[in-house]
DNA sequence: TTTTGAATAGTCAAGGTTGACTATTTGGAT
DNA sequence: ATCCAAATAGTCAACCTTGACTATTCAAAA
């Protein structure tokens, strides 16, 4: 996936770095941007290597394990570029996987999907507050506005799924 | 994954269908809904065989190509209501490809990514002009929910990205 | 000082996904 | 009659993704 190539360049732009480094950065600021797993990035790694954008080579500090450290060649560096290029006017495809289950609500009666919805209502309600209680990174401009755009999401979600639920109350009482 | 198998248990839920059928169903109707391809379909639909969620058996009209007909077993309701309740009672995970090119926004001059993002508005006000222009479907009320609900999100990211546009200039222009 | 749990670093087999392909039939234009 | 495009129906090798696993080092408690 382009993606995943796009940003593993990306954090390699900033500096060499090593794999473990890559996936830590991932796992603890970008959990919100992506869903790419270690494994994931060890081989779209592999992958850019053998094409040429990174390069590998091993390297050993004191007697600690043995770490493979990445770095972005020149025509990794020109790839960057053109899919950068490329995403920043693409249009996202957007689909929701719980809309899935949204299409079959028909299939049970207002007693059983009513406190499901509101748990899914309580759910995003947490992560939305999880959200507004972690301070701004300050990786810079384009890191705080995809935050900000993770945000506008999740509280658009919330606003439609507490309507939604209010909708089908009323009529249900009727 | 789960959302492919509650997609098509639900499909085979409303009637037993061959599988250029349900592809075409999905290709005609969900393709805000999934991404799902062809190829994965069959292949998901042979693992609900497998798993005894459905029953395939071969059929030919006349002397048209054989086809596999595919039907929702016992097993296989059950299994679409767990599916359906967990899926109804979770939150979506939300992450958006078009978040790692903002990411990496400050890597490009104003001069380059603002012609970028004014084509990502344009392509995103043509899906909701689209959008609006379709017929609901009369489906039923979950169907329509999650039309309504990826409108809702498209909106969302459309008046977001009009609004960081428009901020962008005005740091541009200080 | 020994145990133990977390951090460090990465591997791989198993499973999921899809682009490209094959093949036949039908309907309409030539 | 004949040809061509579209519709019908599905297959498969290649590629992508990941859960579960291995193995070492460090820090701190017991």
């Amino acid at each position: 996936m382009d993606e995943r190539s796009l940003l593993l360049l990306g954090i390699l732009m900033v500096q060499s770095q090593h794999g473990y480094q890559i996936n830590e950065f991932i796992e603890k600021n970008l959990g919100r941007v992506t869903d790419m797993k270690k494994s994931t990035a060890y081989a779209t790694l592999d992958r850019l290597c053998e094409a040429g954008d990174v390069y590998m080579h091993a390297e050993q500090e004191g007697n600690r394990p043995f770490r493979k450290v990445y770095s972005i060649t020149q025509r990794g560096t020109t790839h960057f570029f053109e899919l950068l290029r490329f995403n920043l006017a693409k249009a996202d495809k957007m689909n929701f996987s719980s809309d899935i289950g949204m299409m079959f609500l028909d299939h049970l009666p207002y007693e059983e999907f009513f406190p499901l919805l509101n748990e899914r209502l309580v759910k995003l309600h947490k992560q939305i507050e999880l959200f507004e209680s972690t301070p701004p990174h300050g990786y810079g401009l384009g890191v705080d506005l995809a935050m900000e755009h993770h945000l506008v999401h999740l509280k658009a979600d919330y606003h439609w799924l507490a309507s939604v639920i209010s909708r089908l109350q009323a009529t249900q009482a009727k």
